[in-house]
DNA sequence: TTAATGACTAATATGTTCATTCAGTCATTT
DNA sequence: AAATGACTGAATGAACATATTAGTCATTAA
């Protein structure tokens, strides 16, 4: 039985993209990574952006599965909301890919980058959505717009993990679940 | 009596910062308008930035005053924040200087221009702080952290305002506030 | 006959040189 | 004593040369 070529290429790609991120990996490269001609890529692949679909979305398709797992059906819709944000975050973190496609959309800009990560976040907001809409059934949390539930939660997450971090010292994941039950469970109002 | 040179140079300034952004804005300009010698212009100011900042410090001064002129004693604590908020974005997009300087810093990044809106958007977290603060004393909003809130406000906000509208259509002020109402003060637990 | 290849090409990116611009100084002027 | 603008060195960027690389295709190997 003669080797999977597309297989080969896809590892390849896969290695190159996550120790070079997508400006820094050549086509020469991922062919010679793989021991496969350059042509032998474009048999499979039309240009390199779809190799580079190709493996991310591997890497969602991984994401995704994580965060599955994280949820426990015995567990409150808050309490499994803040399992899948950490669990993403710790993903983002985790996968060399991830934290070089972040860097080189940081320090340089590349758009095929920029295109990759909005395509994971959209995954990580549509998959609190479903969570959200299955909430609302439940009757476990108030009528309310999925998809915009979705999206604030997740800036919210951006905000505490990113953003108050070049403010003020590091929230903990404990101090950001409590975050999140004081500001988007309870309310404010007295 | 002669003419105050001072007043002419900051009024100079302020012309062409607003007109052609910090980069775009030479000392030998601001000189000309002013109809000054460069040189005058450093005995008022150490350097560039140091002149910027005293424009971008009578800004903000004056965005501070909006802001509290926008409280209503008589309103409660989420009517008022949806005006200062709508208030302080009403000023960003109506003042050329700030026009200028959000787009300097989206497409060049100069430093400088960065610093100046970091200390614009902490001007206006720092009012909303009082403001939390006020309504905890007033038993208007449960205790909580007022740097924190103020800081969750004001994300919450450039979320609804800059990032939703690419993802989907824009949010009218009416629709930000029933949002603030649904998720910050009444909370989505049931 | 088909799949695989790598030399080739056109387009893009990178490095280099050199002229211009500009922030900040300071000797001269008012 | 205050104001000025010619001057300087550093930074910028235009213009050109060189190198890389995505993608093609004629040739080769199976």
């Amino acid at each position: 039985m003669t080797v999977d070529r597309k297989q080969l290429i896809v590892q390849a790609a896969f290695k190159s993209f996550s120790l070079f991120g997508y400006k820094g990996t050549t086509m020469e490269q991922v062919a010679k990574i793989a021991k496969v001609g350059k042509g032998t890529i474009y048999t499979f692949f039309q240009n390199k952006e779809e190799l580079f679909n190709e493996i991310l979305h591997n890497v969602i398709m991984e994401m995704r599965d994580v965060a599955k797992s994280s949820i426990d059906k015995n567990r409150t819709f808050f309490q499994n909301l803040n399992q899948v944000l950490f669990k993403t975050l710790e993903f983002r973190r985790k996968h060399e890919l991830m934290v070089r496609l972040y860097h080189e959309v940081k320090e340089i800009g590349t758009p095929a980058a920029m295109d990759g990560l909005k395509k994971f976040e959209s995954e990580i907001r549509k998959f609190i959505e479903i969570q959200v809409e299955k909430a609302i059934e439940r009757k476990e949390i108030k009528h309310c717009d999925p998809e915009i539930t979705a999206f604030i939660i997740f800036r919210l997450y951006i905000s505490f993990v990113s953003e108050w971090s070049s403010l003020r010292d590091e929230l903990d994941n404990e101090k950001i679940a409590e975050l999140f039950q004081l500001y988007l469970a309870e309310g404010l109002a007295m």
